[in-house]
DNA sequence: AATAATGGTTGCAATATACAACTGATGTAT
DNA sequence: ATACATCAGTTGTATATTGCAACCATTATT
C-alpha cells in the first residue's frame, strides 16, 4: 500500500513541523509580553475590527471562561477594550486601543518579515507549491475530526 | 514583490493550520488520560527505546524539571521506568514498560490511521507534493530562528 | 408572565511550566 | 590526589493556563 507509507512520511513531516511550530509559538509568546492566546486574540481582534468574546472563544478553541481572563489581561494592559453592545447588551463587543492598534501592527509587521524570511529559504519554483500543499493540508485536516492520539 | 504576498498567503495558511492542529493536540491529549507532553514522552522514547531525561527534554523544548515530573506521572501510570544508567549514574534511562508499550503501539496504530485519513482526503496527484513541500516548510522553519510575533 | 436560552464573569481545582537551589556523580586541573 | 568545575536529575516555589460549574444579566420563546 503506497498510501501507507506516504501516511507515514507525513505524519512525520507532521511530528516535527508540529514540533517547529511548537518553538515558534514559545518564542512569539514570550517576546512582547504577551502570551500566544493574547497575541492570536490580538490579531483576531485587529483584523475584524469588532469581535465578541465567544466567537474569540471558538477561534482559539478555548473555553469561554479562560478567552474571558486572557481579555482581562489585555484590558489591563489597555491593549484591548470591552464595550458592551448597544444592540444586545448581552455582548461585550472587543475592540483595540490605540495602544493595542500599534501592538497589533507591529505583530503583523514581524509576522510578514518571519514569513518573507521563510518564503526567502524556500526555493524558488517551490514555493506556489508549499503554500498550496499547506492549503490542502489545512482542508484535509479540517475534515477528519477523530484525530486523538 | 511577488514575495510579499507569497508570504503573506502563506502566514495565512499557517496561522489556520497553527489552529487545526491545536485542536488536534487537544483532542490527543483528553482522549488517553495523557496529556500532549507525555503522549510525546512516550512516542520518543518508544521510538529511540532508551532516552535520557535532557535529551528529551531538548526535544520537547521543555524545561527538565518540567520533564522530570512529567515523567513521574508516566512512571505513577507505570508507563515508563526510570533506570540509572550503569555506565555513567548521573544519567537516568528511561524505557518503557510492557503496559507503556502497548500504549505506544496503541499511539502509533491511531496516529497512522488518522494520517492515513487525511492523506485520503487529499487528491492523489498532490499528495506527494504535499508531503515535499512539509518537509520544506520544516527545512526553511528550522532556519530562520527569529520569529518572534 | 413565566421559562428557557444566551453571552459573559467568577470561584475553584487541576495542570503545566520555569527558575533556582540542591544532590550525586563524573571530569579536570593544579 | 585533592579541590574545583561540570553535568544529569530532582525538588521547592511561584506563576500562568485551562476547564468546569455556578452564577448574573439580558434576550427570546412559549
Amino acid at each position: 500500500m503506497e498510501n501507507v507509507q506516504q501516511a507515514k512520511r507525513l505524519r512525520e513531516m507532521m511530528r516535527l513541523l508540529a514540533r517547529k511550530l511548537g518553538f515558534l509559538e514559545r518564542g512569539e509568546a514570550s517576546c512582547c509580553r504577551i502570551t500566544l492566546s493574547q497575541c492570536y486574540a490580538i490579531v483576531e481582534v485587529g483584523r475584524v475590527g469588532k469581535v465578541s468574546l465567544i466567537d474569540l472563544a471558538d477561534n482559539l478553541n478555548l473555553d469561554k471562561s479562560t478567552v474571558s481572563r486572557s481579555i482581562d489581561n489585555l484590558v489591563n494592559q489597555e491593549i484591548i477594550i470591552r464595550e458592551p453592545d448597544p444592540e444586545d447588551r448581552r455582548f461585550v463587543m472587543l475592540r483595540l486601543t490605540e495602544h493595542g492598534e500599534s501592538i497589533y501592527k507591529e505583530i503583523e509587521r514581524r509576522m510578514e518579515a518571519y514569513f518573507l524570511e521563510i518564503i526567502g529559504t524556500i526555493p524558488a519554483d517551490k514555493r506556489e507549491q508549499v503554500i498550496e500543499s499547506v492549503h490542502c493540508l489545512t482542508e484535509a485536516i479540517h475534515g477528519s475530526g477523530s484525530g486523538c492520539c
